[in-house]
DNA sequence: GCCGCTTGTCAAACCGATTCGAACCGTGCT
DNA sequence: AGCACGGTTCGAATCGGTTTGACAAGCGGC
C-alpha cells in the first residue's frame, strides 16, 4: 500500500462532489442540516479514503482540543503516582474520558518544581479543562489554583477541597463517616478498647479519619483514650509498627485497631503475627482505602473502601461538562460515600 | 486584570516593530539568524504581553506536536495500571519528557476494546511518537503493532520485545540474569534447597525469571528439582500461598525461596510467619521488582530491583529521538540490567 | 404571481503559528 | 562606481480544518 500523501477534508470533498464545508457538517453534525443523500455520499468518501481529521487543525479553529489535563500536586518526592491509590483514580479518569472521545494528558508536578512550565502548558491552548489532584490542604495549594484561575482553564479538583474563592468544582471522599462507620462496627462487635493508627495529621484526609473515629466513640458513650491513638506524624509504615508495639504494651491493650490506610494496617498485621497474636481473634484490624493489597494478605483485610475509580469518573464528567459550558458557573463540592468491606481481619 | 482577548504572535510583532516571521525565528531559533538587538526587542515584547504560542497552531504548521502517547497493552481487567509497577514507569516517562518540553498523553487499552479508537488517535496527528508497554508475548501483540506501523507513528516498546519485523526500538529488563544472580547469592550463602515461586508462565517475564533460576542451579552443580517450583499459573498471591504451603510440606523443605515478584514474596512471608517460621533464619526469601511495598514489610524484603523509572526515561529518550529523526532507521533492543538489593529477608 | 421562510450548499474568511522566496542593506572588492 | 555577497527582514503562502454570510431552490400562504 503506497502511503500516499495524507488525506484531508478537501480530498473527501472532491470525491464526494461537495464543498469542504459540507464535509465538516457531516463529521460534526454542523449547525445546518445536510441532506441524507449528500451525507451518505460524504460518508462513503470518508470510508473509501480512510480519512481521519487532523486534531490540531480542528482544535485550532474550533478551540476545542478534546484533551483534559491531569495535574498532581504532589508531595511525595519518591513516587509521583502513589501507586495503587493513584492508579485507581487514573483508571476512572481515562475510562470516562475515552468514552466521551477525550484524551488525558498527565502532568505531575515534581517536588520544588515551580509553576512556570505548567503555566506554559495551560496557556498553550492544549487543554479544554484540567483535573487537579489536591493532596495538600488549602493554603498550600493556592498558588497553583491561582495560576489555573488566571489562565481561565476550567478546573475540577479531586480529594481535598480547593479554597472557596476559586469556585472550582470538586469531588472528595467522605472520610469521616467512613471512619465512623468502621469504628461503630467494631464497637457493635463488642470491642471496647478500639485503637486508631492515624495518618499524617498535616493532611485533611488523616484528620477526617481521626474525627470519624472519635465521633463514633462519643456516639457510643465510650470514653476517648488518647493513648489509643498512635501515628499521626507521617504515613510511614515503620512508624505504624512502632505505634502498634506501644499499643500492645499498654496495661490494657486494645482488642481492635482502625488504621488510617491499608498500608499501615498491613504493617500492623505483620507485627501482630510475629508477636504471636491472631487476627482477628486476638486483635481485630480494619484498614482504609481498599487497595489491591488488602485482598492479598492473610487474613484478607476488612477495610473502608473509597471509590477510587468513581472519583476519576466523576471528575472527568465534570471536567468535560465544564469545558463545554459557556458561562463558568460555580460548581459545588461533591462527596462520594465510602463503604465498609468485610473480609477476614475484623 | 482585564482578560483581554488573547495574545498572538502578531501582537508581539506589532509591539516589537517587526514582522510575524521574526517572532517565530526568535522563539524557535529559526534557520535564519536574528540580529541580537532585534531579538532583544522581540523578547521584551513577549515578556510584556505575556505571550505564549498556541500549541495547536504551531503543531498544525510545523507537524511537531511535542506530545508522546503512552499505550498500555493491558491484560488485567481490574486495574489498568498495575499499581506500583506501572507507577514507576510512568514516573520515569513523565520526568524525562518534561525535561525535554514534551507532554505525555496516556491511552490504556481496555480489555476487549478493539483498536479502532486507538487508530483514530494515531491518525489524528496528535502524537509525535508512541511508547507501548507490551505485557503479552509477540504473536498476541502483533495486531496492535501492525496498526501502529501502518499509521507511521514512531514507536518504542517497553518490557517485552516486539516482533522483529516491525523494526521498532525497545527497552526491556534483564530478568534472566537478575534471577540467576539472586539464586547464586542464595547458593553462595550455603542454601542447597532453593525453591522458586514462579509467575504466570504465559508471559516471557515469568519464563525468563524461571530460566535464570535454573541456570544458576546448573552453573552451581545443584540438581534441579521440579517439586521446588511452585506457581506458574498466574500472578495470583493466593496461589503463591498455597504453593508455599506445599513447599513446606515437602519431605525436604526448601531453606530459601526466590519469588517471581515482590507481591508473591510478601504473601509467602505472611504464611511463613503465621506458621511460625522465622525469616530469614528458617527460610530465606528474595522477591523481584523492588516495589515500595518491599521496604515496608518486616523484615524488609531482599529483592531484585528492576529499574522501573529508568526504563521510562530511556523509552522517552528513544521516542523523542525517533520522532526527530527523518529516516526511520531501525532501532535495536536495549536491555537494562537488574540489581540485587540486600535487605533483611535473605 | 409574489413574498417570506426554511433548507441545503458553497466560497471565502479565519484560527495562529511556520516557512519559503524575495527584497533589502551595508561591506569589501574590482 | 558597480557588483557580488552574506546576514536580516519581510510579505505571502501554507498547514487542515471550522464558521460565516450569501445564495439558490423549494414551498406554502396570500
Amino acid at each position: 500500500m503506497p502511503r500516499s500523501k495524507r488525506v484531508t477534508h478537501r480530498d473527501v470533498a472532491r470525491l464526494a462532489g461537495v464543498s469542504p464545508a459540507v464535509v465538516s457538517y457531516v463529521v460534526n453534525g454542523g449547525p445546518r442540516g445536510v441532506a441524507p443523500e449528500t451525507a451518505e455520499r460524504v460518508l462513503r468518501a470518508i470510508e473509501e479514503l480512510d480519512y481521519h481529521p487532523n486534531a490540531f487543525a480542528r482544535g485550532l479553529r474550533a478551540r476545542r482540543t478534546h484533551t483534559v489535563g491531569y495535574v498532581v500536586d504532589d508531595f511525595n518526592p519518591l513516587d509521583v503516582f502513589i501507586s495503587p491509590y493513584s492508579a485507581g483514580i487514573l483508571t476512572g479518569l481515562t475510562a470516562e474520558l475515552k468514552s466521551r472521545g477525550y484524551y488525558l494528558l498527565i502532568y505531575p508536578i515534581a517536588i520544588g518544581e515551580g509553576l512556570s512550565r505548567l503555566e506554559e502548558l495551560l496557556r498553550s491552548g492544549r487543554l479544554d479543562a484540567v483535573v487537579v489532584r489536591l493532596v495538600q490542604d488549602p493554603p498550600e495549594t493556592d498558588p497553583l489554583l491561582e495560576l489555573i484561575a488566571d489562565t481561565g482553564v476550567p478546573c475540577i479538583c479531586i480529594e481535598q477541597a480547593p479554597s472557596e474563592r476559586f469556585g472550582f468544582g470538586s469531588v472528595g471522599f467522605d472520610d469521616e463517616s467512613g471512619a465512623r462507620r468502621a469504628t461503630l462496627y467494631l464497637l457493635q462487635r463488642g470491642h471496647r478498647r478500639v485503637a486508631h493508627l492515624a495518618g499524617d495529621l498535616k493532611y485533611a484526609t488523616a484528620r477526617a479519619r481521626l474525627e470519624g473515629y472519635k465521633r463514633a466513640l462519643a456516639e457510643s458513650g465510650v470514653p476517648f483514650d488518647e493513648r489509643l491513638v498512635e501515628g499521626g506524624q507521617d504515613w510511614d509504615p515503620s512508624l505504624a509498627i512502632a505505634g502498634t508495639r506501644r499499643l500492645l504494651d499498654l496495661p490494657e491493650p486494645p482488642t481492635a485497631i482502625l488504621a488510617a490506610n491499608d498500608s499501615l494496617a498491613v504493617s500492623a498485621m505483620g507485627l501482630l503475627h510475629r508477636e504471636g497474636y491472631r487476627v482477628p481473634e486476638d486483635v481485630a484490624l480494619i484498614g482504609f482505602d481498599d487497595v489491591p493489597l488488602a485482598q492479598e494478605v492473610d487474613p484478607p483485610l476488612t477495610t473502608v473502601r473509597i471509590p477510587l475509580a468513581e472519583i476519576g469518573h466523576r471528575a472527568a464528567q465534570l471536567a468535560v461538562q465544564g469545558s463545554e459550558a459557556d458561562g463558568d458557573r460555580r460548581q459545588p463540592r461533591e462527596v462520594l460515600s465510602t463503604e465498609l468491606v468485610r473480609r477476614g481481619s475484623a
